[in-house]
RNA sequence: GUGGCCAUAGCUCAGUUGGUUAGAGCACGAGGUUGUGAUCCUCGGGGUCGCGGGUUCGAGUCCCGUUGGCCACCCCA
């Protein structure tokens, strides 16, 4: 005899696992569908050039890639979505509405060492407006992204909203002299700053250039775009018209004219979106991807240090690396992995009872002999009936008539209704949530009454 | 890719310095009693101790390897 494990990093759906996820990316699916995405999709895997064309040969040791036995073409699991999405785009791009929004939740895989966050098999939600170069696109994906995280009950104390723009950054760092060769180590050195002590941060920043108070700002990284609040006092809601501006004593150390060029425009699309208090704008939020050329963001846990959520930003040039036509586009990623942690460490998590029920998997009524001699096998015919009307209808697979037993597979169950057969046509109804019972009652009055919702 | 910890029933675990047919609770299944989610009673299915070697008269226990899990580093599209 041999057993078998699941492959390392994947995951087995039992019942309830496949509840929960489907929990959440039903919960991705109505966000989408919300802020006016559509639902797209491509192959499970595709060619291997497509992965390395935008990211060199080196991420070939990160993909699952494959060669059929006998076969001359290598194809890989998809490891993101945004090729893919790149490639349906450019494939159809002269017949799309402009601009085009899209979104897509499924399977990827990544041949990493597993740990905390990270599998080799998740599931990963990408929302993208392709064709819209305005700051609205931006904020309408970070929206959408917040939409999200708050209809799972997350709020703007539990979650920040972290962004950037990385060509004004560029044009502010070459304003200062700091040639665009160095760009590249230095956004390096931004990201692992949370890495190093504060000393040794200053120490290396102060080869770009930059004096120990300015490495200050880099260090806690958030500048607060303020808005003037509400002029209704009784209102927590911000004046959608009124200007935003950003927080001033950064401004006295780092001058941050280009900055606000690009932030000021993105802050106001923030404000009208509701969803300014969501956010801080963060100096060092760069992200690791070469291809980003605007807006960057990542979602991270209020004083948590994990992983990021969520993380996204504008891609001007992509659409055209994968020969279509040159498009501007902004999107982001979500994964079920992180996502599921937050919920947990938060409190979030429904318990297993309201997953079963949000997602829609417990009966509408439970069919349960009583003790007439022929109500035994009037059940399968009942439950027939009920089912036919469209409902879910259960009985128990146990023997016993002991109607007490039977009731309690009914409530395991979490079904809402039990209906007791009392004859040929008479039966009760009991409301297994109210734990009242009507009847007995003719049949089809019955089944009137348990197919109410 | 590097390192640390871990692996006994579906779950949570126990298992003496190596010593008979490896245990408990919960869960699960069958039946009985009482016409209502119970109570009570009886019975039952389940583990080649992750896998493979080694040491030993004898290994769940000690050693080596391997697979998987957790955690950190690297990386993170």
């Amino acid at each position: 005899m041999t057993s078998f494990q699941a492959p390392k990093g994947t995951r087995d759906f039992y019942p309830l696992d496949a509840a929960k996820r489907r929990f959440i990316t039903e919960a991705w699916r109505s966000a989408s569908i919300r802020h006016a995405f559509e639902e797209v999709d491509g192959p499970i895997f595709e060619h291997l050039d497509l992965y390395t064309v935008k990211s060199g040969e080196g991420i070939v040791s990160e993909l699952f890639s494959f060669r059929r036995d006998g076969g001359e073409k290598d194809y890989a699991l998809r490891p993101e979505f945004t090729p893919t999405l790149a490639r349906l785009f450019a494939a159809k791009a002269g017949s799309l509405p402009k601009p085009t929004r899209w979104f897509t939740a499924g399977p990827f895989f990544r041949a990493e060492k597993p740990q905390r966050g990270r599998l080799r098999e998740f599931l990963q939600w990408n929302c993208d407006v392709l064709g819209d170069p305005s700051p609205a696109a931006d904020a309408e994906i970070i929206a959408t992204c917040v939409s999200l995280l708050a209809s799972l009950g997350l709020t703007k104390n539990d979650v920040r909203v972290k962004v950037n723009h990385r060509a004004a950054l560029a044009a502010w760092l070459e304003s200062r002299g700091v040639p665009a060769a160095t760009h590249g180590d230095l956004l390096k050195l931004l990201d692992a700053k949370g890495k190093m002590p504060p000393e040794e941060f200053a120490h290396k920043i102060a080869a770009f250039g930059f004096s120990p108070q300015q490495a200050e700002v880099f260090q806690k990284g958030v500048i607060r775009v303020t808005v003037p609040a509400s002029v209704d006092p009784t209102s927590a809601a911000i004046d959608p018209l009124a200007p935003p501006t950003i927080d001033s004593s950064a401004h006295d150390v780092i001058d941050l004219t280009y900055f606000s060029d690009a932030v000021l425009p993105l802050a106001k699309e923030l404000v009208a979106a509701g969803i300014i208090d969501w956010v801080d704008f963060d100096l060092s939020i760069v992200r690791g991807l070469a291809y980003y050329t605007g807006m960057v963001f990542e979602v991270h846990e209020a004083g948590g240090n994990d992983r990021a959520i969520a993380g996204g930003g504008r891609y001007d040039n992509l659409v055209e690396m994968f020969g279509g036509p040159s498009t501007p586009a902004v999107g982001f990623g979500m994964g079920d992995v992180v996502l599921a942690l937050v919920l947990q460490d938060r409190k979030l998590m429904p318990s297993d009872q309201d997953v079963l029920r949000r997602v829609g998997a417990t009966p509408d009524v439970f069919v349960v002999p009583g003790p007439a001699p022929e109500a035994e096998a009037l059940v399968k015919p009942l439950t027939a009936r009920l089912r036919a009307l469209g409902l879910h209808a259960r009985y128990s697979s146990k023997t016993t008539r002991n109607i007490g037993k039977l009731l309690k597979d009914a409530s395991d169950s979490l079904a809402r209704r039990a209906i007791i057969l009392e004859g040929r046509d008479a039966a009760s109804v009991k409301d297994l949530v109210s734990g009242q019972q009507i009847g007995p009652m003719p049949l089809d009055a019955a089944i009137a009454l348990a197919a109410q919702r």
